[in-house]
DNA sequence: TTTAGGG
DNA sequence: CCCTAAA
């Protein structure tokens, strides 16, 4: 997966007076298209695309063979998410946008988030103030130059999809214009400040709900040469309105973090097109409003991207319509069948890939490359006063929690999400008929996202550390809406990469309530829609619940159940549980006695066939007289009470 | 829900 | 760790 480093905003003049006023329904969660609600997904997306996009990282093109189950290729995928050790780097207004000299562009930004960014109050929208979308374009200003860049066999599909980019292009020309001047606008505080993001009288609603708009369509275009160095780019364009766009990244912008690109023509600035649309709630507490990120798309960009072009593809009705409500679309990535010889792997097929998947003869390859990820709905609640830079890390944090432990990957197939983990790709037949872009990725929170750690979680490692920073975010999920223990999100493992939390100025650290300081609260999203909330494991969806994490025992847990199961016996797990694990919420008394399984069966084998962490001989000395002492227990008591059965009867 | 045991 | 019959 590629993504961009950076992600360049512009600031458009909204012109309220050409909104539609959208209707505001009172469960208000999904808008129609076209409404007031269009345009500031953009800046929400992108946010969130840059973090995700920097925490996937480039893990570009993976090999599987087509005998790989779904299971094993959303292992595979989300393998790659986690073990990405690259430093999120969140940058909505993007650094290298702002040319030196300039202020920096938290600065710069500022006014805007403090002004229209900040919009929704999860809890209690009494009324709501509609601010205009500040829209974002970033407009190609090339769409020749790529052709040469792919396979020419493809050249025909290009060329009719760039007549119908162009259409489209015409149809929304007047919200475009050029990179050049929405990167000036960026740059100019002057511009940003003079905005006048009142809103007009006739945008502002006593509804008490907030209307959202719904999921972002995509279209998609995207073509895997199968040859890096040619790689082209996929593009999305938000629904609200169709107009292309198209981007190339410099070498100078995009290189961040050792990821180096190249982008012949390096003067030319980046494109894109995206909206976000942002609204301004008033809260009950005063200075302080929540962000709240409808998901979107992520763009990326090739490793080394020499052109770039933007071709359309109406690719998501599938998706919408086969989406439930409430259920995350699903991105678009692609794939390109790939026959390959044996023992042919692909150069980019990564490490994991290569240990993982060993190609048996005769065997099609199918080469999968994510395009975009959709980033589930997150909320982020933070004080008004804040920065666009203490908006970047908290969303970071967010993201990274989220990636280390509420998400999971999905898998559709043409817009139908494969269920079935244990189909193989070429069962699905993702093989070599399997048509170029029908197979999506898509992110999704996890119901086992509720069994994050806990502080109190003492068998918890000291890698896990307070937030420092007052949140509270709320993500909606995919399919389900998912909960978490208000406390149980206050922590969140410090990643290995050293990432550490952003200090919070201290006035702001003392304007905020102490109840706050230490929160970053996953908190459930309201649904009004009760009938919407099944959990997730009565759905029939509940094959795509994922497996929990697995979490070796230590050795200082090994002798806490030894210890309290020598106290209580092997029949009962509750109260070895209660009595030793009562504050280690990921262990249940089925995980114990598990636990206790493999631990009578490890004293049992001899020390070199043991795995993982090496147990103290001592205590499984000790594992074993006491499974022995109380099976013999067991077998008494039975002996002691079958006769009496017998005599009452 | 908890136990017990196979997968 | 998961799944689930049985209690």
């Amino acid at each position: 997966m590629v993504f961009p480093k950076r992600i360049y905003y512009g600031f458009k003049d909204f012109q309220p007076s050409s909104l539609p006023k959208g209707s505001r329904s009172s469960r208000g969660r999904r808008a129609a298209p076209g409404n007031i609600d269009r345009g500031n997904d953009m800046f929400a997306f992108n946010l969130l695309a840059t973090v995700a996009g920097n925490l996937l990282n480039d893990k570009e093109t993976q090999d599987q063979p087509s005998n790989l189950t779904a299971k094993e290729m959303k292992s595979i995928v989300k393998h790659e998410l986690q073990n990405d050790n690259e430093l999120p780097k969140f940058e909505p207004c993007d650094q290298g946008s702002c040319d030196e000299g300039k202020p920096n562009c938290e600065t710069l930004c500022k006014p805007f988030i403090s002004q229209g960014f900040v919009m929704k109050d999860c809890s209690e929208a009494s009324s709501s103030v509609v601010v205009p979308p500040v829209v974002a374009k970033l407009e190609a200003n090339e769409k020749s130059s790529y052709e040469s860049t792919v396979d020419t066999g493809k050249i025909d599909k290009q060329a009719s999809l760039s007549a119908e980019r162009e259409k489209d292009g015409d149809a929304g020309s007047g919200n475009r214009f050029r990179s050049d001047e929405i990167i000036t606008n960026l740059l100019c505080a002057e511009d940003i400040q003079d905005l006048d993001l009142k809103p007009p009288p006739n945008l502002v609603s006593s509804d008490s709900s907030v209307e959202l708009p719904p999921y972002q369509k995509q279209n998609y275009t995207g073509f895997d040469t199968s040859i890096p160095n040619r790689r082209v780019d996929v593009k999305f364009s938000n629904r609200y309105n169709d107009q292309n766009s198209s981007r190339c990244y410099p070498s100078d912008i995009i290189n961040s973090n050792g990821f180096k690109s190249q982008c012949i023509g390096g003067d030319r600035k980046i494109k894109k097109s995206s909206e976000a649309v942002f609204r301004k709630v008033k809260t009950s507490r005063q200075n302080e409003t929540k962000c709240m990120f409808r998901s979107g798309q992520m763009y990326y960009a090739g490793q080394k991207i020499q052109k770039s072009s933007f071709k359309r593809r109406k690719f998501f009705e599938r998706f919408t319509s086969a989406s439930h409500q409430g259920e995350m679309k699903s991105d678009m990535f692609s794939m390109s069948p790939e026959k390959s010889l044996k023992g042919e792997t692909s150069s980019s097929a990564t490490a994991l890939n290569a240990q993982t998947l060993k190609l048996k003869p005769d065997e099609h390859n199918v080469k999968c490359s994510i395009k975009s990820f959709m980033v589930p709905e997150v909320i982020i609640n933070m004080p008004d006063s804040a920065t666009i830079g203490e908006l970047k890390r908290r969303t970071e944090d967010a993201l990274t929690n989220l990636l280390h432990y509420g998400l999971q990957v999905g898998i559709a197939l043409q817009g139908k999400k494969i269920s079935d983990d244990s189909k193989t790709l070429h069962q699905i037949g993702i093989t070599d008929t399997a048509k170029f872009g029908s197979l999506g990725f898509s992110l999704e929170v996890n119901s086992d996202y509720q069994h994050c750690p806990q502080p109190s979680d003492a068998s918890e490692p000291v890698s896990w550390f307070p937030v420092s920073v007052p949140s509270d975010i709320c993500m909606k999920g995919t399919q389900e809406d998912f909960t978490c223990q208000p406390d149980a999100a206050r922590i969140i493992k410090k990643p290995k990469t050293g990432f550490d939390l952003f200090p919070l100025a201290k006035t702001e650290m003392q304007d905020t309530s102490k109840e706050d300081v230490n929160a970053l609260a996953v908190v459930p999203v309201l649904n009004s829609d009760p009938l919407s909330v099944i959990p997730l494991r009565k759905s029939k969806r509940s094959e795509l619940v994922q497996r929990r994490i697995r979490r070796p025992f230590s050795v200082s847990e090994v002798e806490a159940l030894v210890h309290a199961v020598e106290k209580l016996g092997t029949g009962r797990w509750r109260d070895v549980k209660i009595r030793a694990f009562d504050n280690a919420k990921h262990r249940t008394y089925v995980d114990l006695k598990d636990k206790w399984k493999t631990l009578v069966h490890t004293a049992r084998i001899s020390p070199q066939q043991r795995r993982g962490e090496p147990v103290p001989q001592e205590l499984l000395d000790r594992v074993l007289s006491a499974h022995a002492y109380w099976s013999q227990q067991q077998a008494r008591s039975q002996i002691k009470h079958e006769p009496e059965q017998h005599i009452l009867a």
